[in-house]
DNA sequence: TCGGTTATCATTTTT
DNA sequence: TGATAACCGA
């Protein structure tokens, strides 16, 4: 194999096969061309054979993209290589075994908006309000176990106050729902996989001997779990390689331990460490300015990427006064670029999906095309959610999930009371409730309803037949006919019923792509259902034209020549949420890194005056981060701010500043962000925000001792100093 | 049971 | 502001 491309550092991490090896993959590093390649060596100059191969990375995309380029540069069939997430690994290894834990092998995979409406419904049954208990908040409190690897009943167990008490219950209950549904959530498929190695040493040898060699990819965004399944399975050979970089550590939230990766040299004393710095990405005004920003962080390990890439253009920086001021301004900027790059090698990156809003707005009015990677995802819309509820019951007719959502889904007049009665009636017999409908007679459930539900499984029945020698593609198509979905869309004829067929049918051609990859069998619906349960909108860039959208943590592992990052302001990015909590702070700052870094050419940054948030106008200072890239990197004016809640000076846009200046009426004063003020009782602080206006202005203030607080202006017994 | 209206509440980030 | 949950009247 050709190695005369690589550097030396590359070239040892190909030709270093044996041992535990961590791999510091700095952003633009090279790192999918140094894994390829030593896959490919493995296999070509090594000889090992390609089922000994496993090779885990944090998207489907990046694992198509890894095949693909492993084996364009084989010869030979890598056929029996596993490439792929950690979640799709999973789904491969409990199909096959998961039985030994008691789950039907045929099980289910919920999607957030399932389990969303499982603990709903626990809550109900357990009469607590949803406000107090927010249903996310208790998701994430399970989730957070099952990183641990604590299940529910060790969980109640430790549970130290009544709301850890308490969710700890509902963890038990969501699990047991789950279970009788044979259904799993996303952390199930890596939990259980553990556990069904723990259980069964058997299988966890099968695996250890035929994955030799492992790879792990993103290491940095592993978790628990994540870390001991890859600890199981590679503890026989030890032939383990990880790569990753910890400043690109931007899933903490997610339970990303960032201390796997900053540990492997004590979890592997024996380990081989090779530091990747050389960037082929960027130019040097560009790394410099995400070096300087990165510097900032006090919790991490020197590292400094390097060019070859001399000068480049110096950042641009906007200041609008507007959300869709900036909008526009970003176009405009789109516009002029468009003459030297391609609409696909423009990337506008911000810090949450409701900011695309305006960005949208501008392109649209400018007939600029572009895609928008998340936001409203296309898999999470209605009619899409509808088709694979009924597809998910043809497959498995106990999920009453999926039942629950589509046994009315057109209309057919069963209402909730029915519902109700066929859950309770189900959940006393232990059945589910497709089952509980044959006695649907005797629970009292109107006739009309009994016999439209009879008709209902009688077709579900059918088109469960018809699954067995159907292409996906023909099961979607009856399914929508014989159920009379697509008939009520087509009655309705509205501007959205139409759009939900169109929807119905740009489904289709993800099923058609499937269907042409295999064989028909009858177990193509559960492999379709389980191919699509896992497939993430990250997935979904595809290199066709138009500018894309996305968040800054969609926009990892990717590049383009050209990269706008918006809403460079304190409060948005970094979140209100994160800033005044240093370890969150170096995560979103880490985030900033990630955005500068995907540019190759040219870097943009842009900041509005005010924005709309809630309906209502708020001003923030600019954003720290743009304070911390150097001057002499950014091209034309600069705006000089030298601390975060110093007084921005005046611009030459006085209207624009006038919004932020808001009157109170405490005692006359007019308050504005950068004010240093003193608080009867928390002593001195600096405003760094302002909010509403009349009664309700609130005041954000640092207290030099206090820290934050949100105070109502024309209360809090506040002085203006100076 | 259903459709329309009003009230209320919230914004990170996602395999 | 915009989405959605709760509510109400037919």
């Amino acid at each position: 194999m050709d190695l005369s491309l690589m550097n030396k550092e590359q070239r040892k991490a190909i030709e270093t096969t044996e041992g535990p090896l961590l791999l510091v993959a700095g952003a633009g590093s090279g790192k999918t061309r140094v894994l390829t390649h030593r896959i490919a060596y493995l296999l070509g100059e090594k000889g090992v054979p390609s089922y000994n191969i496993l090779a885990i990375t944090f998207t489907n995309k990046a694992a198509g993209e890894m095949l693909s380029r492993v084996n364009s540069l084989i010869e030979e069939d890598a056929g029996h290589m596993w490439i792929s997430t950690f979640h799709s690994m999973c789904v491969r290894i409990l199909r096959r075994d998961i039985n030994h834990l008691g789950y039907d092998n045929s099980f289910s995979i919920l999607d957030p908006t399932d389990q969303q409406s499982v603990v709903k419904g626990i809550l109900k049954k357990r009469n607590l309000d949803v406000k107090q208990h927010h249903p996310r908040k208790i998701l994430n409190f399970i989730s957070d176990k099952k990183n641990q690897l604590i299940t529910a009943e060790e969980a109640s167990k430790e549970a130290e106050g009544y709301l850890d008490g308490l969710y700890s219950e509902i963890y038990t209950d969501y699990q047991e729902i789950l279970y009788r549904n044979s259904s799993l959530d996303f952390d199930d498929l890596i939990m259980l996989t553990i556990d069904l190695f723990d259980r069964n040493p058997d299988v966890l040898k099968y695996y250890q001997n035929r994955f030799q060699y492992v790879h792990v990819d993103e290491y940095q965004d592993t978790n628990h779990a994540q870390y001991q399944l890859v600890n199981m399975l590679t503890a026989k050979y030890r032939n383990i390689c990880v790569v990753g970089d910890s400043d690109q550590s931007i899933y903490k939230f997610r339970g990303a331990d960032i201390t796997n990766i900053l540990n492997f040299e004590d979890d592997y004393p024996e380990a081989v460490t090779i530091k990747l710095e050389q960037n082929y990405r960027s130019t040097k005004t560009i790394l410099d300015a995400a070096n300087a920003v990165i510097n900032n962080n006090s919790e991490r390990k020197p590292k400094e990427l390097r060019t070859e890439r001399d000068g480049g253009a110096k950042i641009k920086t906007i200041l609008a006064d507007s959300e869709r001021a900036e909008g526009q301004e970003v176009v405009r900027n789109i516009r002029d670029l468009s003459r030297k790059y391609a609409y696909s090698d423009i990337a506008v990156l911000y810090r949450a999906n409701s900011q695309s809003r305006a960005i949208e707005d501008a392109l649209v009015k400018s007939s600029i095309p572009y895609k928008m990677i998340g936001g409203m995802k296309f898999y999470q819309r209605m009619e899409i959610k509808d088709l694979m509820s009924y597809l998910k019951v043809i497959q498995n007719p106990h999920d009453d999930i999926s039942f629950t959502r589509i046994i009315n889904t057109p209309k057919r007049g069963i209402g909730a009371k029915t519902v109700d009665k066929l859950t309770a009636y189900g959940g006393i017999h232990g059945i589910s409730i497709f089952e509980a409908i044959n006695d649907a007679d005797f629970i009292g459930i109107p006739k009309g309803a009994v016999t439209t539900l009879m008709s209902l499984l009688d077709k579900l029945k059918n088109l469960k037949e018809k699954s067995k020698y159907m292409s996906v593609t023909e099961l979607v198509d009856e399914t929508l006919y014989d159920t009379g979905y697509l008939d009520a869309l087509e009655k309705e004829n509205t501007l959205e019923s139409r759009s939900r067929i169109e929807n119905l049918d740009e489904f289709k051609t993800v099923t058609r792509e499937f269907d042409n990859e295999r064989e028909i069998n009858d177990e193509l619906l559960f492999e379709f259902l389980s191919e699509m349960a896992l497939v993430s909108d990250q997935d979904g860039v595809e290199a066709n034209a138009g500018v894309t959208l996305m968040t800054m943590h969609a926009s990892k592992g990717l590049e383009f020549k050209v990269v706008f990052i918006v809403g460079l302001e304190e409060g948005i990015f970094p979140s209100q949420r994160v800033m005044y909590d240093d370890d969150e702070l170096e995560e979103e700052r880490r985030l900033m890194y990630v955005g500068i870094t995907r540019a190759e050419d040219q870097l943009i940054l842009s900041r509005a005056d005010s924005r709309m948030i809630y309906g209502k106008y708020e001003s923030n200072l600019q954003s720290r981060f743009l304070q911390e890239i150097p001057d002499e990197l950014i091209d034309g004016e600069v705006i000089d701010i030298n601390t975060p809640f110093s007084r921005p000076k005046q611009q030459a846009k006085s209207t624009v500043r006038q919004k932020s200046r808001v009157m109170t009426n405490n005692s006359g004063v007019s308050f504005k962000v950068g004010d240093k003020v003193t608080h009867k009782k928390f002593g001195d602080g600096i405003i760094s925000n302002i909010k509403g206006d009349g009664d309700s202005k609130e005041l954000d203030i640092v207290f030099t001792s206090e820290g934050p607080k949100r105070l109502l202006a024309n209360f809090a017994p506040i002085e203006k100093k100076e």
